[in-house]
DNA sequence: AAAATTAATGCAAAAAAATGCAATTATATT
DNA sequence: AATATAATTGCATTTTTTTGCATTAATTTT
């Protein structure tokens, strides 16, 4: 057997069991002990699974590229996405962030509807391509590879020279004290960008995340115009955030 | 036998079995393993197949699903590809243009390269993505969306920021005495800008596309250092190129 | 802490791959 | 058709990779 093949059937078996041992491995694949050890080492090393003493785990290094990416909520996503194309009108200009929800939405702009898009993000850029009177206008930068967006000082910069209608945050987190905040130190300074560059912010929120925190801010509440989440606009989880000036839809 | 034919049989087993070792080939086709190896690396280097040690395994097309384009020349470019692919050198800093062609460079270019590349080719960005080893910066700017490059002042002003050691062009048209030309004036534009922001340029070129012209003019053979095609180096239609000046390869 | 299990390391045999070379075969050119 | 040119192929040699084993070290279990 192929070293290349028994990586593969160890792959395949770690992601139906969630893990191996060493000795089952070597009985299964007829090899010694030293070999299958060499084997989960490098694979390790590749990062495609984890090591332990005895054997290995599924590596917990999530493979967050957008191909294979599973969409979560994804219903929720859509009814946001449906709300959000409302605001739509010809003519605008608005910027979107990265991030699945805003993938969706992506989606589900009417395809009559003439907009200047800003976006920093691939995939959301690859949608967009399909639409036929968007302009569309990407925000280049280095690239973080996993998320498929671009950052840095690049990004900040470009977004300093434009001027938009509406902005679109996909969010992490919507707190009543703190506002909105981010897990990643990046994003939020790229957001707070987006924010500066737009008349109006829309926040989309899927409810789960709602009256949650992350380390970074990224604006208080009173900058934001409009929260879309895939509640009915009067949940009582809501209610905070329309006293505060908030449209929620 | 043939080679074309071994080869036919060689991708027929190995899409039965999904795998094929190097000596059985050599026992049922009653070839040296020699030449056996040599097939493999063959297919491999037109990405048919993945060469491992001691045989060969199913190509696990990564391509992904949002550009299943036709590649037309698809196995001239493979060859010009893999040319240009040892070109690179840890370390480098690379610009790469739009297009096929540089869609299945991009693909070809080794795994465990250090490079910083730029583009501004969507299709070739998201190939890059896959690339642990890669800092990919993308140039941002208006969309053109159906060759999903960007092109514009934007990308103009960012090339004149930054300053590369080889760029790579794929090139619609090369021509003994007008150089390279290219269809679109703002490609040609492009172009222009990236030449300027390189030491050196490497410009790859389908056999089909030598000595034909276009309306707009990129650059004189002058300014060529290296010219990629699928032919072989010493065929008498790239003789011209080479008493230029210019490394044909 | 002792025993048992698992890992790491160095080593040697075997297998595979790379390389250079010469003989053969195919292709192009005169 | 004859010749020159290039491509293909197998072989010998060298280099690299793989693998199991023995030994030692580390970790877990009792």
């Amino acid at each position: 057997m192929l070293k290349a093949e028994r990586h593969l059937k160890i792959l395949d078996n770690i992601k139906e069991y969630q893990k191996v041992d060493t000795n089952r491995l070597a009985i299964e694949l007829n090899i010694s002990k030293d070999t299958v050890r060499r084997d989960l080492n490098e694979l390790n090393k590749k990062g495609k699974i984890q090591k332990v003493h005895g054997g290995a785990l599924l590596s917990k290094e999530k493979n967050t590229h957008f191909f294979d990416t599973i969409i979560y909520n994804e219903e929720k996503k859509y009814t946001i996405a449906h709300k959000a194309s409302m605001l739509l009108k010809d003519g605008q200009v608005i910027i979107i962030s990265g991030g699945t929800t805003n993938l969706v939405f992506a989606k589900s702009i009417p395809k009559n509807l003439n907009l200047t898009v800003y976006t920093y993000s691939l995939p959301i850029a690859i949608q967009l391509s399909q639409h036929e009177n968007i302009e569309l206008i990407f925000i280049g930068g280095k690239m973080q590879k996993n998320a498929l967006v671009t950052i840095g000082l690049d990004v900040i910069q470009f977004l300093s020279n434009i001027k938009a209608d509406l902005c679109f945050l996909g969010t992490s987190s919507i707190n009543e004290e703190f506002g909105l905040t981010e897990a990643g130190y990046e994003v939020s300074v790229v957001k707070k960008a987006m924010i500066q560059a737009s008349d109006k912010v829309v926040t989309m929120v899927t409810s789960e995340k709602i009256n949650t925190k992350m380390p970074h801010s990224v604006c208080d509440l009173s900058q934001i115009y409009t929260m879309i989440t895939d509640l009915k606009a009067k949940d009582p989880k809501l209610e905070p955030y329309a006293k505060a000036g908030i449209i929620v839809i």
